[in-house]
DNA sequence: ACCTCCCTGGCC
DNA sequence: GGCCAGGGAGGT
């Protein structure tokens, strides 16, 4: 049984009432916690669904009631069992929503595309997806409705791994570069994890434990801009995609 | 298929 | 002070 304690109404603001958010979950028990890309999708008792989403600089830690608590902690969740979980957001682009199943099929999780770890769809149905599309590739990645899973790190890291430019139109795509790309979100995202996820400078990203994930050791494209490709040396190259920095490697990506 | 906005904080 | 930042939605 849980109960759950928003301080910042922003970040009940998908729910229609964000008072729900508090109210629907009063009491109710946890049937099962699942994901889907970066959304956090849990099973409540009830028939709801509890959505998490963690924006940009959002972060959940355990503790226990009385333990110090860091600055913008703003949910606060307990359980019967004694400890408690706190949602820690600067920024505040993340968000909590409570939905039943008719509120769920009307948001946009209805449209969320398949789990780019665990549902990664075939090659033929990339190139379906990618078929006559005009906008750059970089975008359509980071478009959660074809596939879920990849942020702006992983994107530009997929990308190099394919030997794919960012700028790319989708629908120019090669039935082979289309099934590099493909195994490359394999391999990058398992990588990822492999190393524990890509802490940046701030540390605002960090494993349960603390420690600092090690995957930014071995990026090989984000943020590496005038730093020499680490397939070929060339310098790589920084420009902005759809509004995100984008970099990549003007020698081995074409 | 683009832009802008939502926020706070860190860096130059 | 201005610029930048792991994301996503909404409007043109």
């Amino acid at each position: 049984m849980i109960h759950v304690e928003v301080r910042h109404p922003r970040l009940a603001r998908r729910n229609e009432h964000p008072a729900d958010v508090r109210d629907r979950l009063l009491g109710r028990v946890i049937h099962r916690v699942g994901r889907r890309g970066k959304f956090l999708l849990v099973d409540v008792e009830g028939d709801l669904t509890w959505v998490i989403h963690l924006g940009m600089s959002g972060r959940i830690e355990l503790a226990y009631p009385g333990q110090l608590e860091k600055p913008h902690t703003h949910v606060v969740v307990g359980t019967d069992r004694g400890q408690e979980m706190r949602m820690v957001d600067p920024r505040t682009f993340g968000f909590m929503a409570v939905y039943t199943p008719e509120e769920l099929a009307r948001s946009t999780i209805a449209d969320l595309g398949p789990d780019a770890l665990h549902d990664l769809p075939p090659t033929s149905v990339w190139a379906q997806r990618l078929a006559g599309r005009k906008v750059a590739i970089k975008t359509l990645l980071l478009d959660q409705r074809l596939v879920a899973g990849l942020g702006n790190i992983y994107a530009d890291e997929v990308l190099h791994r394919a030997g794919i430019r960012p700028h790319r139109r989708a629908g120019s795509l090669t039935r082979e570069e289309v099934n590099r790309l493909r195994t490359a979100v394999r391999l990058v995202l398992r990588a990822g994890l492999r190393w524990g996820g890509t802490s940046l400078g701030d540390l605002a990203y960090l494993l349960p434990d603390g420690r600092a994930g090690g995957y930014l050791d071995r990026l090989r494209a984000y943020g590496r801009e005038g730093l020499p490709c680490r397939r070929d040396g060339a310098p790589i190259e920084r420009t902005v995609i759809g509004g995100r920095s984008s970099f990549w490697c003007p020698q081995c990506q074409q």
